[in-house]
DNA sequence: AAGTGGTCTAGACCACAAA
DNA sequence: TTGTGGTCTAGACCACTTG
């Protein structure tokens, strides 16, 4: 609602109204919303402005849109966060302690049956290997375990820049999948991230292709009392 | 670059357009790209089609924008990526299996000093205090470990709906952190999830603030291969 | 076939942060 | 002070999808 037209609506404030509505129960789940037309001219505002709002909130999932369908609060709320995903060397920075890296290995090996399905590659491909540890104020703080694409890359060594910097900087906008999950550390491990064995880790698999080109699988698992934080 | 004004470039290609000069070097990191203006003349389409495209980049780490100090390529690359996070029903049902729930324990309680403080509540401050359990296919698949606000939800029982979902349902836009990590079974998390003592759990600990007032704390622990997968 | 959201345009004013 | 991004408007055309 809004007096004789003195200030402009942000759209801001038109999703908070929405927020209100869907949470005091004016709009039950399920149902369907005023359309953009019929809501901007109640609220006196454009429709491009109704509509940033409302895709703003279609995007964190409060609502759900289609076209010709409408929108509808959908029945089943769905909360999504964002995680921010940033080179080691700088997650480490960022929590204050020293960063150092070793790489281990990294040497050209037929991949293993998880790493092919993972990429979709056929049996019997060859891909470049490389083992590294990053290192927080000089104790293990992740392995990276990664297998790579050989036609990728080919100049890189991984000696100074770790693999994970270096893919990060020079691949723009690649896509893929993430898998976090907790695994017991075994001896190979808890030798190299200098824990028991049977510790419970912090691990990601991370699959990336660009251009439906396959790049690299990797497995970062994190010495004990990792945490990866976020909030919205 | 656009021939004779045939089509209206679409705030996506302009996207595209500005990810293949930051990868491919044009636009260096650190580098100060044109502003919305002079862009939107070069590209001859509107200025608001640019601002569409380079706020999007910016929303997804690729690009810094600051009024007066323009856009500039970051010097430390940031991925994000968004999680789902669903009610755990439905977590389980999506995965193609049978959902159960028991509550184990409903009952006020001084809060433990880590719960106090991620809630920033006073020392001595009484909380409700709910253990509850998720299962998948008649087997345990997470425990629910929470601390409630008392002043809210006073009429609601979580015998047959969790709080999880309850608070879902009930509690719309509110703010929170999730924490992610790692934990060794003790003696209570492994009967209570049937593996064995000192098995490698991931666990996600949220706190949920509405208005600025605490809401919840609580501790989800996942039974042995949980995975949580997001793809970007 | 028709209704709804998705997007583009051209112009305008404003808020913020450098210089 | 001034340049830059942030946003609003009014109108238009289009794409998708449902009935």
């Amino acid at each position: 609602m809004r007096d004789g037209a003195g200030v402009p609506l942000t759209w801001q404030s038109v999703r908070a109204e929405a927020l209100r509505r869907i949470s005091s129960g004016e709009w039950p789940p399920g149902a369907q919303i005023p359309n953009e037309a019929e809501w901007a001219a109640e609220l006196g505002c454009a429709r491009t402005t109704v509509n940033r709002a409302l895709r703003d909130l279609a995007q964190a999932g409060y609502l759900d849109r289609r076209r010709k369908g409408g929108t509808r609060v959908p029945l089943t709320p769905v909360r999504r966060a964002t995680l921010e995903i940033a080179i080691i060397r700088q997650d480490v920075e960022a929590r204050g302690r020293a960063y150092g890296y070793r790489l281990l290995h990294d040497a050209a090996a037929p991949a293993p049956a998880g790493i092919r399905a993972a990429l979709r590659l056929p049996e019997g491909a060859v891909l470049r290997h490389v083992l590294a540890l990053h290192l927080a104020a000089g104790a293990p703080y992740c392995l990276e375990d990664r297998w790579l694409n050989s036609d990728f890359a080919p100049g890189a060594t991984f000696e100074t820049v770790s693999a994970n910097e270096w893919l990060v900087r020079n691949l723009a906008y690649s896509g893929g999948d993430f898998t976090f999950y907790a695994r017991p550390a075994d001896a190979g491990l808890a030798a190299l991230l200098a824990c028991p064995e049977g510790a419970a880790l912090f691990a990601v698999d991370r699959t990336t292709f660009a251009a439906e080109a396959p790049i690299t699988a990797v497995t970062l698992t994190y010495a004990p009392g990792y945490r990866m934080t976020t909030s919205v």
